[in-house]
DNA sequence: AGCACGCCGACT
DNA sequence: GTCGGCGTGCTC
């Protein structure tokens, strides 16, 4: 009650009625922050003159909507509405920085719209929040102006004062020279870039560490960018990688010219960096996968690392991929694109055979000389003449492997990832669950899937422990921490460190040691790993996911891009039973393998093949929501089936949700989406309850 | 989330 | 005959 008391008395009564709107461009355009679908448009306001100097497009604005003050972005101003509402006066401009761009409001709009989403979502990724005490550092700065066109040394200098001195340590080490030279029109890529030219391209990279490193490889396409005249975005997976680019980065464009941009290192700097863009201080943006709307101006490339991991997908409705981001930024501002990887992700070679994008890869004879020598193994193996391996719990080869790489160096192990299936264990006397066949370790893929091998994949449904006769298990949450565990003791002398989860190594010295590392957490060594074993291969390929042989190649291919060329006696051993994608590896061919891959889907008529839509509700409300969309012939429905709970988006688990899959020709994808957003929107306003949940192109949906 | 407008029941 | 219930729908 003294609240709304107490708000009552401090919005006085408006003075808005008297005020005169200014006598040009009198209507202001804003998108508000409300996160209702059916809201997700833009509204007219009245601008009075004493804010029609600050009232610029691009600002934060307050505004009235319905009962309540709303925050918002100006985006247009107008002479005229066309509206036949009564416009209100607008309440007023919170910031005088646009931090809102004309060309970022359209990415976030086509966005929107690929994702049948709501562009206040995109624009709440896109835009970082406002630090009142970082825009002060720029006070008096005209965006825009910074370097490129004006001799603006003064307010430059200035500007280094106040961020205090370049902490760049000075170049170290030299240049690799050009690290493109390794593939085929690799150079042309780059003095393309150089000479003001947008070519696209597929990069398969091939190594992992030192010199000639992937890090390099971008760095070096950012240079050629930079010498253009021309800015620079890219996207990394995590933290780890973005360390990596930066570092490359310091030898090849002038300090201070990249910033990182990532929400990780909190509201000041990410701010701080984003209006260095803005005002043009800084001309190359490198972060995680909100820097794909990095308000870099005059943009030459964008850039993607390893689009396939899936960090790459924002978690938060609309689900957007950074890798789709940047593709529609490229299009729309006319810029170049290099996606890189170890691997090729199918959406990579869709680019490619669509024409879209040029692949550069390296000539088979120069894979083999850069590449490890790649042994497979089966899963299983004999236990009784192998007591040692037995103890170990990892196959023969792979042991001696191990044993023979600790002479040289470090060595890798790629374990599963805990939680993706987690180990099992007695729950009475804590000794490790193993399979009857061959002794491997038993985990769940899912909460409620029955125990199997994650070796052989053999189920155990009626599991009992052989040591004090219990049935019951739990499940433990040592995947990397056990393995390292009992490396250690069938590897007694040897130092072994563990990178998984809460505790990431980036880095490990060159000395022998075990290195246990679940995928994506694979440190880096500094001349490369002796060796690798990449174990639970069999695990990870019979995940129930449409994705699940690509993935477990890009996984292994990471990891033995970090071990040592064959001719300096680098070696992976992979333990699996699946013969193509092993075979994938052992030739080193992620272009075939992504070959192979597309024309599969596209057989079976599956993304990225197509494009689809999973849509989740109660199964009346998808029934209504499907009928609405009025789809083409072409487009198939499947479904609607029930959905596991595994991920409850509501706090209501009670209610049974169900999942309709729309899969549809990319011909059609600029009718339907926009049709799905405008269902949801109708939706939303009639407030009939039963909200339908919409992702598009989930890269882990099926 | 609030506020208007709208169509039914109780009261002056 | 008018005041007011709160039930749908719109909010520049």
């Amino acid at each position: 009650m003294q609240l709304s008391l107490l708000h009552g008395f401090s919005t006085p009564a408006t003075p808005v009625g008297k005020s005169q709107p200014a006598p040009e461009l009198p209507i202001a355009r804003v998108l508000l922050d409300s996160p209702l679908p059916h809201l997700d448009r833009p509204f007219d306001y009245l601008v009075p003159a004493d804010l029609s100097d600050a009232a610029v497009p691009g600002v934060r604005v307050k505004v009235r909507f319905g009962g309540q003050e709303l925050a918002g972005f100006l985006i247009e101003r107008l002479a005229s509405t066309d509206t036949t509402a009564r416009l209100v006066n607008l309440g007023k401009v919170v910031s005088a920085v646009p931090v809102l761009s004309p060309e970022i409001l359209g990415l976030a709009q086509s966005v929107a719209a690929r994702c049948a989403g709501s562009v206040h979502d995109v624009l709440r990724v896109a835009v970082p929040p406002r630090v009142a005490r970082v825009e002060k550092e720029f006070a008096d700065r005209v965006p825009g102006a910074g370097t490129q066109d004006e001799p603006t040394a003064g307010t430059a200098e200035k500007a280094e004062e106040k961020n205090g001195p370049s902490d760049a340590p000075p170049k170290q080490g030299q240049p690799a020279g050009n690290p493109f030279r390794r593939y085929a029109h690799g150079p042309r890529f780059l003095s393309h870039l150089a000479a003001g030219h947008s070519p696209r391209a597929v990069l398969s990279s091939l190594r992992g560490y030192g010199p000639d490193a992937w890090p390099r490889e971008i760095a070096a396409a950012v240079e050629a960018t930079v010498l253009s005249g021309r800015g620079a975005v890219v996207v990394v997976p995590d933290q780890k990688d973005l360390a990596r680019v930066m570092d490359a980065l310091q030898d090849r464009v002038p300090a201070d010219t990249a910033v990182r941009l990532t929400g990780e290192d909190g509201p000041t700097p990410r701010y701080r960096s984003f209006l260095r863009l803005l005002y043009g201080d800084a001309s190359v943006a490198v972060g995680t996968r909100s820097a794909a709307y990095a308000p870099v101006a005059n943009l030459g490339l964008v850039c993607i690392w390893d689009d396939a991991d899936d960090l790459h997908a924002e978690q938060r409705a609309p689900y957007q991929h950074a890798r789709d981001v940047l593709l529609l930024r490229a299009e729309a501002a006319g810029a170049g694109m290099l996606v890189a990887s170890h691997t090729r992700s199918t959406e990579a070679q869709r680019l490619i055979e669509s024409g879209w994008a040029a692949p550069l890869d390296a000539e088979r004879a120069l894979v083999r000389a850069s590449t490890a020598r790649v042994m497979s193994t089966a899963d299983t193996f004999n236990l009784e003449r192998d007591p040692l391996a037995a103890r170990a719990r990892i196959p023969h080869a792979a042991w001696k492997a191990a044993q023979d790489g600790l002479k040289r160096g470090p060595v890798l192990v790629q374990v599963a990832r805990t939680g993706f299936s987690p180990a099992l264990s007695c729950q009475d006397c804590r000794e490790p669950a193993r399979c009857r066949q061959c002794q491997g370790p038993l985990a769940q893929a899912g909460r409620n899937s029955p125990p199997a091998c994650r070796w052989c994949a053999r189920p155990e449904p009626r599991w009992h422990c052989p040591h004090c006769g219990s049935f019951r298990l739990r499940a433990s949450t040592a995947g990397a921490g056990r393995t390292a565990e009992e490396l250690g003791r069938a590897f007694p002398s040897v130092t072994v460190v563990s990178s998984a989860g809460d505790h990431i190594r980036s880095e490990v010295p060159d000395a022998p040691a075990l290195v246990v590392a679940t995928p994506g957490a694979e440190p880096v060594a500094p001349s490369g790993y002796a060796a690798a074993l990449l174990l639970d291969g069999t695990a990870m390929l019979s995940r129930q996911s449409l994705r699940a042989q690509e993935e477990t190649l890009r996984r292994w291919l990471t990891a033995s891009a970090l071990v040592r060329p064959a001719s300096e006696g680098g070696v992976v051993v992979v333990t699996a039973d699946d013969t193509a994608t092993v075979g994938h590896l052992l030739r080193w061919d992620p272009a075939g393998a992504a070959e192979r891959e597309l024309a599969l889907r596209r057989e079976l008529g599956l993304p990225p093949a197509v494009r689809y839509a999973e849509l989740t509700g109660s199964r009346e409300g998808l029934e209504g929501f499907v009928s609405r969309l009025g789809l083409p012939e072409s487009a198939r429905i499947v479904g609607p089936a029930p959905v596991e709970e595994s991920t409850v988006h509501g706090a209501e688990a009670a209610a049974q949700r169900w999942r309709t899959l729309c899969f549809f020709p990319y011909s059609e994808a600029n009718v339907i989406t926009p049709a799905m957003r405008a269902a949801k929107a109708a939706l939303s306003a009639r407030r009939t309850g039963d909200p339908v949940y919409i992702r598009v192109d989930a890269p882990d949906g099926l």
